[in-house]
DNA sequence: AGGCAGGTTCTTA
DNA sequence: TAAGAACCTGCC
């Protein structure tokens, strides 16, 4: 189907953003989009106008919410304050068209737990080893082969340990093991957690083994969409250090400090950050 | 060859 | 409680 989207919405800046892991530019301009069980190509036809390769209906069902399209970032973003802060509008102004997707918690548990002191097409590498070796079959395509689900948890757990190891997960092998079977056992309930507060939330996630503070606020936020969770890595520290000595105004941005944790990742990593 | 990549755990004082 | 070391793997 069709359709035209007025707001923010940048195909290849929501696949660079680090956010999602098998959301991937196929070499022809269209991308390909797994999530949940379900899969899709997606292009850009002109300005605003998008092809999306699924039916009316399972946009409306399903595609829709993925993309957070009732939320307006346009409208997010006209928060900043050019003169205010000036580095985070010039962030804004390079990274309009992120947006938050709203993606599967389990999903984003393993991947965030997998991306620790990885790169990004490294995290992939992992993942879609994981999906091939475990997953489901959802879609097929000559140029990308067979498109292949997130494992589910009990799949997950039932991998052996070289299995695992064959993934190239290194040593978070281990941690990758343990939330499957803690998830499985259903000492971890990922679904019930949506009713916690964002404490109590950070908690649960922090007893999880291999999980610690970055990974735990990049659950929440891509995750739980929970969008004022700021999760900081080495590039949000460079930024913090040294663009904004005097703190940032969080106070100022809530509850989306999370949206612009996005744009000066972004930014931050092109950027090069010299001053 | 040695260092580093979207960190966390374990050990030590 | 707070630093420092160790950790898999792949890529420059």
């Amino acid at each position: 189907m069709i359709l035209r989207i007025e707001d923010d919405f940048d195909l290849k800046k929501i696949a660079d953003s680090g956010q999602c892991f098998r959301f991937n530019e196929c070499g022809d301009g269209s991308y390909s989009v797994s999530a949940f069980d379900k899969h899709m190509f997606v292009s850009e036809l002109d300005d605003n106008r998008y092809e999306f390769g699924c039916s009316k209906e399972e946009f409306e069902e399903f595609w829709k919410n993925y993309f957070d399209l009732s939320l307006s970032y346009k409208d997010i973003r006209r928060k900043i304050d050019k003169k205010k802060d000036p580095y985070l509008y010039a962030a804004s102004e390079f990274g309009k068209g992120i947006r938050i997707l709203r993606q599967n918690p389990w999903e984003m548990l393993i991947s965030f737990i997998i991306s620790q002191r990885k790169n990004i097409p490294a995290i992939k590498a992992s993942i879609e080893k994981l999906c091939k070796l475990a997953g489901e079959e959802i879609g097929e395509d000559e140029r990308v082969g067979i498109i292949y689900s997130f494992p589910t948890p009990d799949k997950l757990a039932a991998l052996s340990m070289e299995e695992l190891s064959s993934c190239s997960l290194g040593y978070r092998d281990k941690y990758v093991h343990q939330a499957a079977l803690d998830v499985c056992s259903g000492a971890v309930d990922l679904e019930s957690w949506v009713n916690l507060d964002d404490d109590a939330l950070m908690e649960k996630l922090l007893s999880l083994y291999g999980v610690g503070v970055k990974v735990a606020n990049c659950e929440i936020l891509f995750g739980y969409h929970r969008l004022d969770a700021f999760p900081k890595d080495v590039w949000i520290n460079r930024v913090l250090d040294l663009k904004y000595p005097d703190g940032f105004m969080f106070d100022e941005y809530a509850p989306y400090n999370g949206i612009m944790q996005q744009y000066l990742f972004f930014y931050s990593r092109m950027d090069g950050l010299t001053e």
